[in-house]
DNA sequence: GATTGTGAAAGCGTTCACAGCC
DNA sequence: GGCTGTGAACGCTTTCACAATC
């Protein structure tokens, strides 16, 4: 019972957690039940995307009324698996690592860090973000410790794919890798990658864009946007 | 002449960063010549995506041999808009702003960081990756001096919206939003998102979604991925 | 009267498969 | 013979529109 639930949607799966800080929010502030139509216009998206998003867990709206803010919420949690905190373990204490280590978002948002390395005797033993840096060699040590499945990645490129190998065979199942790299990993393991220059170079060419359009004409700029928008 | 191309699919533009990172690298270790199965192995995806992307540049390849590396790293690069330095600003000098700038891979991708700003005094002044804090009512001032068209928000999500609308006012024309709210923006700018929460509740989900269907029976799990695998 | 939940339609993006060219 | 370029098929996602329900 409750695990049985039917597949969702990859794109939906990257929105739940949109609506759970908008619905955790407004729930703090006292609202207790929002209409599609609001939440909608939170989220910066249309109401029939949300309701069916949130149709893919279950009937938990109520006609004529909405959704009640504390059950979505709990709703929501209970299947992104947020009923717990999930300590990562990030490899590469360098720039990228420091950064990422030192930036309390992961903590405050139910990720703690629950430990990083390195290959740099230079920098274990140092402390970054309150955990100290140990040996890359103690991978499945530092993984099993504190029952560790998500990896991060925060080497330079042509480290990563040693990293992403380190950290399956250290029996981690889920990685996020922040190298500007490709990486491949066993079927079975969940890969997600942020690239900040690649997200800068996606807007460049909308600038770019927008330039040549400019100057080749005095038209209006036709209707792009890199993605959301409105007002 | 060469500014009226076809539209290129987000899809696909979001794609390009990754050809034209690999592209380059091979071209450093002298490669002349790729054909659409070698770049897709080294990107992770199948020969004949990359082929429909490549098209979309228009028909740089030769049959029977492949592409030209060096004049596709051209092609990409100008399509891309990304044969001058884009310079940025960040808006909030807190944790993740700091990080941002500290971590070089802004600068080293053609990114530089042409200014930082923040609201609280106390910061003001400082110096973070070598570049000083500076009020954000100098915001205009910052974007006028480097010439700057994209906006890094890297404020607390409260006030996240007020950094885009300041950002918008001063003339830039982009924006990059690291805190975790959804901003908007008037038409006809671009606006990108990176929520490091929201990529690891993604990964939670499929964790969480692994746990319980081994809990619920001994059958092998059924076949998801996050993204990419292989290998 | 208001708002959900959902089939059906439309729109995109991916993959196939092969003609066209080197 | 090998590899590109691309129309056509397929599958996933979004949007529409309305019956069902409170």
């Amino acid at each position: 019972m409750a695990g049985t639930r039917r597949r969702i949607p990859e794109a939906t799966v990257a929105r739940l957690p949109v609506y759970l800080r908008i619905l955790a929010e407004r729930f703090e502030s006292g609202v207790s039940s929002m209409s599609s139509e609001e939440l909608a216009e939170f989220a910066g998206l249309n109401a029939a995307k949300v309701r069916k998003d949130l149709s893919y867990l279950g009937s938990y709206g109520t006609r004529g009324v909405g959704y009640d803010v504390e059950f979505l919420v709990y709703q929501i949690r209970r299947e992104l698996g947020l009923t717990h905190d999930w300590h990562v373990v990030i490899v590469g204490a360098g720039n990228l690592g420091q950064a990422l280590a030192g930036y309390g978002g992961f903590g405050d948002r139910g990720f703690p860090v629950g430990g990083i390395v390195d290959v740099d005797p230079a920098k274990i033993g140092t402390v970054v973000g309150g955990v100290r840096v140990r040996h890359v060699d103690e991978l499945a040590q530092v993984v099993h410790g504190r029952n560790i499945s998500i990896g991060v990645i925060a080497t330079p490129g042509p480290a990563a794919q040693e990293a992403a190998d380190a950290l399956v065979a250290a029996g981690v199942t889920s990685l996020l890798n922040f190298a500007p790299a490709v990486i491949s990993a066993p079927h079975g393991i969940s890969v997600r990658k942020v690239d900040l220059a690649v997200e800068l170079q996606i807007l460049s060419y909308y600038e770019q864009r927008r330039a040549t359009a400019a100057s080749n004409s005095l038209r209006a700029v036709p209707g792009e946007r890199g993605r959301g928008a409105s007002a």
